[in-house]
RNA sequence: GGAGAGGUGGCUGAGUGGCCGAUAGCGCCGGCUUGCUAAGCCGGUGUACUGGUUUUUCCGGUACCGAGGGUUCGAAUCCCUCCCUCUCCGCCA
């Protein structure tokens, strides 16, 4: 949610935002609610300081007297009925259009209309050339009796899987080397829920829009499945106010996700590249409203991913997302995208976003300065590493002609000190 | 799932219809005092919206005592619904 004062001091800005991010966006009925709401608001204030008043002095009037007194309220009473549903009305529509208005891009954000646009800013290492052929991480996964993707199907639906042996262990040994690595960076580790309420994922700006990629309880519970530990991690301190002297807040957070993919029949069909489950390491930082400040944590959380991959031996770009292709809360996001041999091209396995006070503002989670003045919080998240897709990467890119796949070193220690998994294949 | 107790300001905790935006203590901030340390004294100390003053300051209005509704001229206080916490029982991991 954005600072409605933008709206009404600078609409240009606003809509021009939307343009950039190929919204579409009029904030015409918008502006006259909150004009509407505005001066009925203030017609409340006065009535009910003069009813106070009235209440008041009845109060401080003999007992026998005060039934005739209060006789000439009636009238007023329902008056300010009427006019308070009125105005409740008015802020819940206000509120349901403000939650739509995106938050404004960036001046680095790249036009462009969708991912065909993004820029790349940054390449490392090189794509390995085999000199022999490569197998895809399904055809290497069942060869070694990895993974089932048949029994997934069959007990949970398309888009399901077994990880077994080995490879169920590399999950565990990735997500716990990358979980580690932030911890040494200062990050409090933290365990979360993974179904929170509705409204939580309407504080941190997947609702109203993103309904159709969430799994939701039924209606006997209002929760939802998240898709990220993102949602809890930055909800944390929903309606709190904290110190400045505690902040930067510094979390990372391992988890399930949960992912529709409503929309994708037909993509990305074979292998794990898209999943309904998943597990994810994920960083969070909640600071203060220094855009410069939230500029820096940008840049420090997409090197504390590169760092994983760079110690994982995996090659990547870094991507500047462009305005068509980022979402309604972001300021900016950069993706990085890991080289998948399988798919002869890099593939997203990273998304590192800022997004100012935008979630801040819907969470209602705020900050004292020096001054003793309260503000919203900026907060910023990204992946540290993503577990089928960095699965994929590894086993593709670091298979060996026989089929045994060579583990990085950082990794061996949590894979009881080997240096490969798998056996040779005939 | 059944029975009961409760949710008040950063914290503890008063307040059972008007004098309560809310006693008190702690904490915090400012000032004073004391030769050090500790303590003491005085003052201040919520958030949001809003009017005037028109950056700051200052003065005023409205709302908020878990959330939403209701009763009443008037609700932190009474009633209803929901959420949450705690205790006991049951069930389950």
């Amino acid at each position: 949610m954005i600072d409605i004062r933008l709206i009404r001091e600078t609409p240009e800005r606003v809509e021009a935002g939307a343009r950039k991010k190929r919204i579409a966006l009029d904030l015409g009925p918008l502006r006259e609610l909150d004009a509407r709401k505005t001066a009925l608001q203030q017609e409340l204030d006065r009535i009910r300081s003069e009813q106070n008043a009235a209440a008041k002095s009845i109060g401080k009037a003999p007992p026998e007297e005060r039934a005739k007194l209060a006789e000439g309220q009636k009238a007023a009473k329902l008056q300010l009925k009427e006019k308070e549903e009125a105005f409740g009305k008015l802020e819940t529509e206000l509120r349901a259009l403000l939650l739509r208005v995106p938050n404004l891009p960036a001046a680095e954000v790249p036009e462009g209309k969708d991912d065909s646009e993004n820029v790349e800013v940054k390449k490392w290492g090189e794509p390995r050339r085999f000199e022999f052929e490569p197998r895809d991480h399904i055809a290497l996964g069942e060869a070694q009796d990895w993974i089932d993707v048949e029994r997934g199907a069959r007990i949970a639906g398309s888009r399901n899987y077994f990880l077994k042996g080995d490879l169920s262990l590399l999950e565990g040994a990735v997500m716990r080397f990358a979980l580690e690595s932030m911890c040494q960076k200062g990050f409090v580790p933290l365990s979360v829920p993974t179904l929170v309420r509705s409204e939580v994922m309407i504080g941190t700006g997947y609702f109203p829009g993103g309904e159709e990629q969430a799994y939701r309880c039924d209606e006997r519970d209002d929760l939802v499945l998240v898709g990220t530990a993102e949602v809890p991690v930055t909800a944390l301190h929903q309606d709190e106010i904290l110190k400045c002297t505690d902040l930067p807040r510094l979390y990372v957070a391992s988890s399930s996700c949960y992912r529709r993919e409503a929309g994708t029949y037909g993509k990305d069909t074979r292998g794990l590249y898209r999943v309904h489950q998943f597990q994810k390491v994920e960083q969070v930082v909640i600071d203060i409203a220094d855009p410069a400040k939230s500029l820096e944590h940008h840049h420090m959380i997409v090197r504390n991913a590169e760092e994983v991959l760079q110690a994982l031996e995996l090659p990547y770009r870094i991507v500047n997302v462009c305005g068509g292709d980022l979402g309604a809360p972001q300021i900016q996001k950069f993706d990085i995208e890991t080289w998948m041999p399988s798919r002869k091209s890099y593939g997203e396995t990273h998304s590192a976003s800022r997004f100012h006070d935008y979630q801040a503002r819907r969470l209602n989670m705020r900050y004292r300065d020096e001054a003793g003045k309260v503000h919203f919080c900026h907060t910023l998240n990204n992946t540290v590493a993503a577990s089928v897709r960095m699965l994929i990467a590894l086993i593709e890119n670091h298979q060996c002609a026989d089929g045994t796949v060579r583990l990085p070193a950082p990794l061996r220690p949590y894979m009881g000190g080997r240096d490969s998994i798998g056996k040779p294949l005939g």
